[in-house]
DNA sequence: TGCAAAATCCAAAGCGCTTTGAATAATTCA
DNA sequence: TGAATTATTCAAAGCGCTTTGGATTTTGCA
C-alpha cells in the first residue's frame, strides 16, 4: 500500500493525502481525520526509501565506535549508545554506527560516513582535550553534537554534566570531613571530562591550601585492576591517603579492595566517592558500604542528546545547544569524618 | 555532482555510466575506465537514497540492543557489534540499532523494525532455548542470520561456535589430568550457548563414569562477583572441587579470587579453564597464571556473520548458511594434575 | 450582494538512481 | 557480399515520496 494507492482509495490527491499524514496546515481537520483512519486502516507505511530521496534527509544520526577500546570505555560507550537508541527510536530516527580499524583512521571513517551521506548528523563522543573531529566535522558541513565539551574555535553543540563542579564538590565534602591526604583516582587526563574533573578537585584543595602530596593525582582506564594497584602503592606510603575520590565506579571497587587488604575499613578508616555514570551493573547502593557519588545518568545523556540533535535537525538557524548538567552529590555510608591521628 | 552531470559530461547516457561503474558486463573496458575515471576525478558518489528507492534495498542490516542488560551481556555484545560494524563499513553496508525498551516488548520493536522498512536484513544475537524472535521474523518475511542455534522448526540460517565440544575437550582434558570433582560454572541455561556447554561438559562426564557431585552444575549470569559466591561456597563444602570450568574469563577471575580466599593457588592446588571470547580486555595471557581456555573470537563471528548475512542477499535462493566453528582448546599454566589427596 | 482573502485541494515536476526494451554499430559466417 | 549475431549504447519508464504553483471553493466583510 502505498501514497498513490491510499490517496485512490481516498479519492483525494496524494498531495493532499501526504499533507495530511504529515500535520501540514492547509487540509482541513476533517479531511485529515479520514486520511488518518484509512491509513491505519490499510496499514500505510510511506517508504522511508522515497521520503529520503524527496526531502534530502535520512533520518539516520551517525556514531562512531570509538578508536581506543577498553572495558571500561565500552561499557560507558553502551550505556550511551543504549539511550541514543532507545530515544532515537521514539523520534523515528535511526542511528547507524561505524567504526575506526587497522589502516582506516579515525578521521577517515568520519571522511567516509560523510562522503557516503547516509546520515543527517553525528553525535561525537567522548571528546579529547582539543578534538580534531570538530573542526573536520564543521569543515564537510556535517552537522554534530558532543558529548562533553572541548577546545574550540568556533561555538559547536553539546551537551556534557558539571564535572567540575561536582568533583569540587566532592572534594569539599571530603575537606569537611576533615580528610586532608585525599587522592583521586581519574580517567585520562587527554579526556576532556577527566580534565574537569581534575580542575574542580584541585580548585577546591587550592581555596582551602590544601596541598595535594606528590603521587595523589592518579590517571589511567578507570579499571578496578589500575586502582586497585594506585590506591595500594598509595596506602603503602609514609603518609597514605585517607579519602580517595575515583572518576568510576570500578576505581572505586579497585580502591576498596586496596583499603581491604591494608586492613581499613572503607566508611569507617577510610573514606570514598565516586563518580557513578548509572550503569547497568555498577550500582553504587549494592556496594559495601554503599557509596557516596555523584552521580549522572550517561544513558539520560543519550537519550537526550538526540533529542537536540533532532530538534537542530528540525531548525538549523536555532542557536546551538549548550546544556550542562548539574551533577548529584549523593552522600551515603562511605565518607566518614577523618578519623584524629 | 549526480549521475545525470556526469553522464553529461562524459557524452555518455546515465544507463552506460551506471552500467559502468557496477560492473554490468555490456559496456565496453574502453568506456569503463574512462567513467571509472571521471567518476574518480568528480568526486563522484552515487545517492544512496536513490538508489534505494531504486533498488528496493535499503543496504542496512539491523540490530536489536538484547532486551535484558548486564555488564557480561554488554560486553559480550558490543564486542560482537563491534565486529558487525566494522566489516559491515567495509562491504558498503549500514548497521542500525534498536532497542527494546519499557513497555514496547522486544517483539514490538522487531515487529517496528520490519514494518519501518528501513533494513534487508536481521541479525540475532545471543538466542535463548526456543527463541521465539526466529519464528517472528519468518512470519514477518524478514531475511534474518542468528548468531548462535537455537530449537526451530524450519531451517534457518546461523553462525555458531561448538560450544558443546569445545566444553568436552575442556572436560576431556581435566578428567585426563586426574580431576574428579571439577565443577562448572556456566552461563545461564536458558541461552543455547550455555545449555550446549552443560552438554559437552556432562557428556565427557558421563563417558567416564565421572558423578558430578550436586551443586557442581552453577548457572548465573557470567560476572566475576557470581562466580566468586559460587566457588566460595563450593570450596568450603566437604569435598570441594579441585577444577573449574567457566563459561567466561570474568567468572574465571572471581573462581581465582575464591580459590585464593582459600589458600588455594590456580596451576598448583587448583586446575581452572574458561572459555575466552577474545574480549579486548579481558586476555587470558595475562591472567596469573596465563590460563588454559577454549578460545574463539567474537569479533571475528560478528565480521563474519555480516559477510553471510550479505551473500544471502544478494543470493536469495542459495541454501542458508550453516556454520559451526571448532574451538581450539589453548592449554596454558592454569591446569596442573590433580593432587593426590 | 459582491469581491477580496482565506481555506482546501490538486496536477505535475522533481529527488537520483536502476532497469527494460530498442536502436545502432561492429563482427561473424555462409 | 548479405544476413545473422553480438557488442554497445541509449531513451524512457519507473521507484514512492515531497513540494511548487495553481485552481477551486468557502468565508469575511463592506
Amino acid at each position: 500500500m502505498n501514497l498513490k494507492a491510499l490517496s485512490a482509495k481516498l479519492g483525494l490527491s496524494q498531495t493532499t493525502v501526504s499533507r495530511a499524514l504529515n500535520g501540514y496546515p492547509e487540509v482541513s481537520s476533517e479531511t485529515r481525520a479520514r486520511v488518518a483512519a484509512a491509513a491505519e486502516l490499510h496499514g500505510y507505511r510511506p517508504s522511508a526509501a522515497a521520503r529520503r530521496l524527496a526531502t534530502g534527509q535520512s533520518g539516520t544520526i551517525g556514531m562512531i565506535f570509538p578508536a581506543e577500546r577498553n572495558m571500561a570505555g565500552d561499557l560507558i560507550f553502551t550505556e550511551f549508545l543504549g539511550g541514543c537508541v532507545e530515544h532515537a527510536g521514539d523520534l523515528g530516527y535511526d542511528i547507524t554506527l561505524a567504526m575506526a580499524r587497522g589502516e582506516m583512521s579515525e578521521e577517515a571513517v568520519y571522511r567516509r560516513t560523510v562522503r557516503n551521506a547516509r546520515v543527517d548528523a553525528m553525535i561525537v563522543s567522548s571528546p579529547i582535550l582539543a578534538d580534531p573531529r570538530l573542526p573536520l566535522l564543521a569543515s564537510l558541513g556535517m552537522p554534530f553534537i558532543v558529548h562533553g565539551r572541548t577546545q574550540a574555535d568556533e561555538p559547536y553543540a553539546f551537551l556534557d554534566i558539571d564535572n567540575e563542579g561536582a568533583f569540587r564538590a566532592a572534594a569539599n565534602l571530603l575537606f569537611d570531613l576533615g580528610h586532608r591526604r585525599t587522592a583521586l583516582l581519574n580517567g585520562e587526563c587527554r579526556y576532556n571530562y577527566a580534565s574537569d574533573r581534575r580542575r574542580g578537585f584541585l580548585s577546591a584543595a587550592r581555596q582551602r591550601n590544601i596541598a595535594i602530596p606528590p603521587g595523589f593525582l592518579c590517571e589511567a582506564p578507570m579499571q578496578e585492576g589500575t586502582a586497585f594497584g594506585q590506591a595500594t602503592q598509595l596506602l603503602a606510603g609514609d603518609e597514605p591517603p585517607t579519602a580517595f575520590l575515583c572518576s568510576s565506579i570500578a576505581q572505586a571497587q579497585g580502591a576498596a579492595k586496596a583499603c581491604m587488604a591494608a586492613g581499613l575499613h572503607i566508611g569507617r578508616d577510610v573514606a570514598l566517592i565516586a563518580h557513578d555514570d548509572r550503569l547497568q551493573e555498577f550500582r553504587a547502593e549494592n556496594f559495601d558500604p554503599p557509596l557516596t557519588t555523584t552521580q549522572s545518568s550517561i544513558g539520560d545523556a543519550g537519550r537526550r542528546i538526540v533529542e537536540l540533535m533532532i530538534a537542530m535537525l528540525r531548525n538549523p538557524q536555532a542557536p546551538l545547544p549548550a546544556e550542562i548538567w548539574p551533577v548529584d552529590l549523593v552522600v551515603r555510608n562511605s565518607t566518614p569524618p577523618a578519623r584524629a591521628i
